[in-house]
DNA sequence: GCCAACGTTGGC
DNA sequence: GCCAACGTTGGC
């Protein structure tokens, strides 16, 4: 899940505990928060960030509910041809776990052969992503030890 | 700040 | 249903 550190970071979701993932206005990205389980995993990546990189991660313990900033005519993501009886978009919510002892840069990424494959390389404006479980679990293996 | 990639919109 | 125009994402 990819969020910009200017606008969320995983610093903010330290501080909050847990928060809901809003904002998300792509068809694909949304299907992949409505596929989300309660105690599923998910990596926090900080997008538009130097250097971008994987920086942790969250557990997601609310599934798939309609994001309300998308009726807030105030809110950025307000999205006027949005029906109230059938929303458009939708949000999960995430609590922090933890943040890696060792963050892990697209740069790095790209440079470990079995992720080259990794949609974060392969799709890079998908904002809201699988991760297969080899993926996750050689990342972990990275980044979880200093 | 630039620009490639690509998703979305809307005319036809 | 196609596709041109346009807007956005996000790395660099």
């Amino acid at each position: 899940m990819k969020s910009e550190p200017d606008v969320f970071s995983i610093w903010d979701l330290m501080a909050k505990g847990t928060s809901g993932w809003d904002g998300v206005r792509n068809f694909q990205a949304r299907n992949f928060l409505r596929a989300m389980r309660k105690g599923d995993r998910a990596f926090f990546y900080h997008s538009n960030a130097d250097p971008p990189c994987i920086v942790g991660e969250v557990e997601i313990v609310k599934e798939a509910y309609p994001d309300p900033t998308q009726f807030d005519p105030k809110s950025h993501y307000y999205d006027d041809s949005s029906n109230p009886k059938d929303p458009r978009w939708s949000q999960v919510d995430v609590r922090f776990v933890r943040e890696f002892p060792r963050p892990l840069t697209l740069q790095e990424i790209k440079g470990i052969k079995p992720l080259r494959e990794m949609v974060l390389v392969t799709r890079g404006r998908l904002s809201v992503q699988p991760v297969a479980s080899a993926e996750w679990n050689l990342i972990v293996g990275i980044c979880g030890r200093r």
